[in-house]
Formats: structure tokens, C-alpha cells, sequence
DNA sequence: TACCATACTGGTAGTTACTAACATGAAAGG
DNA sequence: CCTTTCATGTTAGTAACTACCAGTATGGTA
């Protein structure tokens, strides 16, 4: 509620011209109240808990297929199973406030800098579900450089799917992404979800 | 020179528990006068401007090629280039300055996002300087998607960098992430420069 | 009903990053 | 010697947060 709130006020006044007391005042609370339910303001746009999904998909994944492969199709599906789609021709309320916050983080410099660095710890989730022993740094290393990039490419196709309004199937534009960066055999070029041999490409030993 | 006191004291005291009051004292000048320099506390840190350096690589760099070797060409080339190295055995003031600066910079929350938000800036700019006719949206958003993809992993070498206190070549750990997310043939597989056939990837055509 | 534990909420005062407006002192140029 | 300019300083203010203490509602138990 207090986010609803929020994310309103900077929508039309814009997230530096809108203060936290402003925010509570709406919402019928004290300051206090808002910084208890929201360590900072930031917090009120951000408060992303889907990382979870996407660490889960992976670490059921199977290891023997590249890991942009594994760490690209868990992108992919998690952002299909992502509350539910649409219902008939227009989107959820649920993702309708997703598209509003998007807009604000990409658009606003300190809500920005802080949802990067929110898929910094999401990169870090994903590399431990990977389970490429940690034990062996060069193998770490990889695994890091592949979810950096995976996660660059995921960000890429988060704010041109907030830029079209939400009209294109977001699953479809982080294929699109990925496929871009990493080239077309990216995603399952033999069609089989798990038993597909390995091609001779990153991370594939 | 207020950097340098600044530097220093956010690795002795830690970065939130020093004041820019402290800095100011330390340097010998007013708080205001830092705030002047530095419009921000987190400016005493990143001051980064070697992006342009590669943005140049880019603009120069032959369209032929898929995009993402052009741009991990310019990343390692400007690495390399990167304030000339190190003298016999040990490094330049300037690199381990840079070195002291980047492990604040990976460390400290606030500072990672906004270091994280500077290269999504310098995403933008390779953007720009790949020239892929903005016009089309299409060709736009896969070269968006191949530049947050490499910059995701040079900040994945630039972690592994800092880690190793800068004992590996930054331009040969860049390469070595390129590699382990794109694939080995990623970095001129047929060893000319600019003359060589493009592969079947991203962004070839 | 009376009692109590827990959780949510509010108030007050303080710290700190940052801004705006104005004043001052020293160097550069005529 | 005078003026312009520029770096610096001072003061006062805003706003994000924190620490600490106090009130209140709710649910369970006797």
C-alpha cells in the first residue's frame, strides 16, 4: 500500500522532487512507519524477490549443457512464469506496476545504479547454483563471466521491454537478447531440454 | 590530492565510516571546496575517463566484424594500453592507485552500484560508437544486448583483477572471460585484424 | 474479566550528504 | 593601481537516514 503510494508520487512529481515524508503523508503514515516497512527509499521502487526463481531453474538445470545455455534458458523461463502474463489482450496489474517501476529504475540515476547492482548479487546467486566448484577459482572465474553477461543481456532486454510498454512477450525479447549477444546456436539447437550434446563452446567441459 | 587523502582514508576507516569533513581536514581544505571537486561523496572513488579511450577503439574498428568481437577487441585493447603497464617488476603508482580505488569500488554497496551505472553509461557510448544505424531499432537492441554482454564481463575481469592484486595482465583476463562466455573462436580465429571473413555470430551480418 | 507477550506504530533528536547564496582573498591583465 | 576572474570559505537550509524511547492493538492464557 505505502508502495502503491510511492511509486505513484514519483511517477508525477518524479522520484528526487518527491520526498519520504510526502510518501507517508499519502499513505496515511508516519516517516518512520515507510522506513520500517523500506530501509531506504530506493527500496520502495526496487524490492525485486524473483532472483530466487531464476537461482532455482538453474541449480535444477542440467550441468552438462553450457552454462549461457543453462543461465539463459533459467532467464527465459523464469520471465515467462513471471505472474502469470496476461489476461486476454491486456497485462496483469501485476505487471503493469512491474512496467512502471522499470520505468522509474532505468530513468532515475540512483534507482538505476542500485537495480545493476541488485543483478550483481543475482549473478553471484546464480554462479553458486551453478555448483561449478567453487573449490577451482579458474572454473569460478568462467562461470562469472558467463552470468555477467548473461545478466547484461537480461538488463538489455528488461528496459527495451519497459520501453515498448510491455506489448512484446518479455520471455521472447530476452531469446532475442541472448541470441544477439551469444549468437543463434545459443538456445537449444538440437531441441532437446536436457539431453542435448554439448557444443564446443563456453563452459562446455 | 584530495583524492589520494580521500582514497586513503576510506581503506583505513572504511568508506560510510568516514565523513567528507574528515577528507576535507585531512586534505587541508574545506568541505566545500571537495564538494567543488567531487560533486558526490562516491566522485572521490570512480572518477573514471578511460571510457572514451574505448568508445575510440570502436569507432575505428572495422564494421565487418560481429559485434562482440569489435567490442571485446577494443575492452582488451584499451586495457592494455591502460596507463602504460608496469615498470620491470612492479607496478605503476597509477595502477595501484587504480587497483586500491577498484577493491573500494567492489566492496563497498554504494560505490559498486554507481561503478555499475557508469559502465551501463559506457554501454550507451559503444552503442553510439558502433554506428549501427540507430534508426532501426532492431539492429539497436542486438548491439545494446552484445555491449551490456562484454561489459558484464569486464567487470567480471576487473573483479578477478583486483582480487589477484593486479599480478595477471588485465588485458590477458579480459580475454580470458571473453572467451568463457562467447566461445574460444570469439577473439580473431583466423588471425587477420580486420581483413578476416565474419563467422555465423552475433551481430555478423 | 484481568493479565501479559508480541508486534506494529509514532515522536524526538541527532548525524550526514548535499545545495544555494553570498563573501573574501589572491592572481592575471590592462 | 584598478578590475576581472577564479578558487575558496562561511552560513543556513533540506532531506535521507538512525537510535532510542513510548504508545497501542491484538491474541492467548488464567
Amino acid at each position: 500500500m505505502i508502495q502503491a503510494h510511492a511509486v505513484r508520487l514519483f511517477t508525477e512529481r518524479g522520484y528526487d522532487a518527491t520526498t519520504v515524508a510526502d510518501v507517508a503523508e499519502a499513505a496515511g503514515v508516519s516517516p518512520m512507519t515507510v522506513y520500517r516497512h523500506f530501509p531506504t527509499k530506493e527500496d520502495l521502487v526496487l524490492a525485486d524477490r524473483h532472483g530466487r526463481l531464476v537461482a532455482e531453474r538453474i541449480a535444477a538445470s542440467s550441468a552438462a549443457q553450457p552454462l549461457v545455455r543453462r543461465i539463459g534458458g533459467a532467464l527465459i523461463d523464469s520471465a515467462a512464469a513471471l505472474s502469470g502474463g496476461r489476461h486476454g489482450d491486456d497485462l496483469t496489474a501485476d505487471r503493469r506496476f512491474l512496467l512502471t517501476r522499470l520505468r522509474l529504475m532505468v530513468s532515475t540515476p540512483a534507482l538505476r545504479a542500485r537495480h545493476l547492482d541488485n543483478h550483481y548479487a543475482l549473478q553471484r546467486a546464480i554462479v553458486d547454483a551453478l555448483g561449478d566448484d567453487a573449490a577451482d577459482p579458474e572454473r569460478a572465474f568462467h562461470a562469472q563471466a558467463a552470468a555477467s553477461a548473461c545478466l547484461g543481456v537480461l538488463h538489455t532486454a528488461l528496459v527495451r521491454w519497459a520501453e515498448d510498454d510491455g506489448r512484446t512477450e518479455l520471455s521472447g525479447l530476452i531469446a532475442e537478447a541472448l541470441t544477439a549477444a551469444f549468437g543463434d546456436d545459443i538456445l537449444e539447437p538440437a531441441g532437446g531440454t536436457g539431453a542435448s550434446q554439448p557444443v564446443g563452446r563456453a563452459g562446455c567441459r
